[in-house]
RNA sequence: CGGGGCGUGGCGCAGUCUGGCUAGCGCGCCUGCUUUGGGAGCAGGAGGUCCCGGGUUCGAAUCCCGGUGCCCCGACCA
């Protein structure tokens, strides 16, 4: 391809607005343009990019023994009534309604596909001699963002690959889960992304088991915990905290105390009323546990994990009591509960960093009073010590006798062991080799494929552009003629540009008329992996340049069969990705 | 959905507080000459509903009212 004949509108300045690396870098090298809020075209350039990344996945997605197949973008309405998923999603299911003859058609854009796909199978998969089976599409989704941010990587309409499994046992499902979450390690490795597959949260509903696909980033929307000794490695929303060795002090037991403080209901409040320090003071949260209510003790610098709290008590339904509900359970308003003397007798847990308290400060469960000097077993009773917070930088690793370390990252990939949610609600069963009806157990599987470009272009760029792995790159090799009014620099151009197309290299030629100048400095900023210059210092020694984007020097190679020399050294680069490893490498060093 | 910021040739911005000549600057674009290894120089030129609607005024990019779009922080995010 010729840049003259493309169209690769690449920009000095950063547009207003674009902020982090992977937006500005994608709109100044002219990969994407934005048409509104959370929507963007992509630009030749970046439709290259994004179209690699797809057949990455696609191509592993089959050699994993998925099968692909298409479904429609607008789906009935009717479909998303059935599983409850019209409010779960609320305002971003985008839905509408269209006329046909004589009635309304009622549709939604599907967000995601878990419905379609599931309805398909009920009504053709019946017996446990038709799975295991995977299928998988390659789609674009539509969720209404309530804040479309961060360019490409949160948008309303973007594309996914989703893949879901469809399984007779959970013995099966193990298998095929595994087979999915080996796929998508190949897939981000070949991709050049810095991955870690992390253990998720997976709600409150189906799911016992998932993992997602993390690409570390500043500026990722996620938080991850990570221990660089043994590996773990957990979304915030689920990560566990490790022994933390709990020794109470050695201190007398004061007595009980109660002070007033008039208004304060929070732990800051009250800490700078009373001058006693956060970790010093006992957050008392009232919950609702599928309707019963339950208190919940944590320090008063941690936040409570709800996703902890629910599960400890095996609940399906857990949030925080309305204002009504804890004034009846505490005795008091909103601000000033605690576990000495609750009005109602309820269930109290406390996560493990509450137990070595010694006279500290709660609420007094009643109005504009808070205690001080509370004591476990001499004031107030709990079930147990359970690990209900949410972990912070520094906490221990709950593997090894490490430390989590606490990270921003963008999610990728998402992979789900569904269960039997949707089979249920949508009847699809099979029968085993008993004669026995059962609801076929689903996994699914996701790929943000706009993600894999961000992510990459977030963690992979310099102060110049972007720097593209081979495996992405909208183009291997740039070709840059310096001067092109010369004929004879604009034949040999051509003619290497010819023969690395025939050669099946991915070349893209800039044969346009601007100095020299110019041209390195788009070259740098869309971030080809190899560039080719031809100029008259070296094409007087029969010599032209080659230089790896990611690499500081040139090296000068002949310019006889320099089109081989080109292509096994993009051949090689292809196969191995090294040279780009090793640039990696040192980036995260 | 709460808080904040911005909207002026294709892009980035000044001008707005304190209303007043023909709305300005840089980049980009067009023409010509010179130049030619890291975003050239000179000369000439094209390109504007100053986000939209209403109001105040002799006069509005500028003041007032309403709307709308975009961005940022927070809440939310199967």
């Amino acid at each position: 391809m010729r840049w003259t004949q493309t169209f690769i509108p690449t920009m000095k300045e950063t547009p207003e607005g674009a902020e982090i690396p992977s937006h500005v870098l994608m709109l100044r090298a002219g990969l994407i343009t934005q048409v509104m809020a959370g929507a963007y075209t992509y630009l030749p350039l970046g439709l290259r990019a994004l179209r690699k990344a797809e057949r990455i996945v696609r191509e592993e997605m089959d050699a994993a023994g998925a099968v692909e197949l298409l479904m429609p973008a607008i789906t009935p309405l009717s479909l998303w009534e059935q599983t409850g998923r019209v409010e779960a999603f609320g305002d971003v299911l985008i839905t509408f309604s269209v006329r046909r003859q004589n009635r309304q058609v009622h549709i939604a854009l599907g967000p995601t596909h878990e419905e379609v796909i599931t309805d398909l199978i009920a009504r053709h998969i019946s017996s446990y001699r038709q799975m295991p089976i995977t299928l998988y599409q390659i789609q674009t989704k539509f969720r209404n963002e309530e804040r479309p941010r961060f360019g490409v990587l949160r948008t309303s309409e973007f594309i996914m690959k989703d893949a879901y499994s469809f399984d007779a046992t959970v013995e099966s499902l193990a298998g095929s889960y595994q087979k999915m979450y080996d796929a998508y390690c190949r897939i981000f490795d070949r991709c050049g992304l810095d991955y870690l597959a992390v253990e998720a949260e997976s709600g409150p509903i189906g799911g016992d088991v998932s993992h997602e696909f993390m690409v570390p980033a500043e500026n990722g929307e996620d938080r991850i915990v990570h221990c660089r000794d043994c590996g773990y490695a957990a979304n915030l929303e689920r990560a566990e905290i490790g022994a933390r060795g709990n020794v109470p002090p050695d201190v007398p037991l004061e007595p009980v105390e109660t002070v007033p403080t008039p208004g304060s209901t929070t732990i800051e409040q009250v800490s700078r009323l009373l001058g006693c320090r956060p970790e010093q003071m006992i957050k008392t949260l009232i919950y609702l546990a599928d309707g019963q209510p339950v208190a919940v003790l944590i320090r008063g610098d941690h936040e409570a994990n709800e996703n902890k709290v629910r599960r400890a008590l095996g609940a399906t339904h857990l949030a925080l009591a309305d204002p009504e509900t804890i004034e009846r359970v505490t005795g008091a308003p909103v601000g000033f509960a605690g576990p000495v003397r609750l009005k109602q007798p309820i269930p109290i847990w406390a996560d493990r960093d509450v137990e070595p308290l010694r006279n500290a400060v709660t609420g007094a469960n009643q109005a504009d009073a808070h205690l001080r000097n509370v004591n476990p077993g001499r004031d107030y009773q709990v079930e147990g010590y359970l690990d209900l917070r949410i972990a912070q930088h520094g906490d221990p690793c709950p593997r090894c006798s490490s430390q989590l370390a606490l990270r921003h990252a963008i999610e990728v990939g998402h992979v789900f062991k569904l269960g039997t949610k949707y089979s249920e609600a949508l009847s699809a069963r099979f029968l085993d080799e008993n004669e026995q009806l059962h609801p076929i157990i689903m996994g699914c599987y996701g790929i943000g494929i706009n993600r894999i470009i961000a992510g990459l272009v977030e963690t992979s760029h310099d102060e110049a552009g972007i720097i593209w792995p081979v495996a992405l790159a909208p183009y291997e090799v740039e070709i840059v003629p310096l001067n092109v009014a010369d004929e004879a620099t604009r034949r040999l151009a051509g003619r290497l540009h010819q023969r690395l197309a025939a050669a099946g290299i991915e070349v893209l030629l800039d044969d346009r008329g601007v100095r020299a100048g110019v041209k390195f400095k788009d070259a740098d900023l869309v971030g080809f992996p190899l560039r080719v210059v031809l100029g008259p210092r070296s094409l007087k020694e029969g010599k032209l340049e080659i230089k790896w984007r990611w690499e500081a020097d040139a090296e000068s190679i002949d310019l006889e069969e320099a089109d081989q020399a080109i292509a096994e050294l993009v051949r090689d680069e292809r196969a191995t990705a090294n040279r780009f490893r090793q640039y990696a490498q040192r980036r995260g060093d």
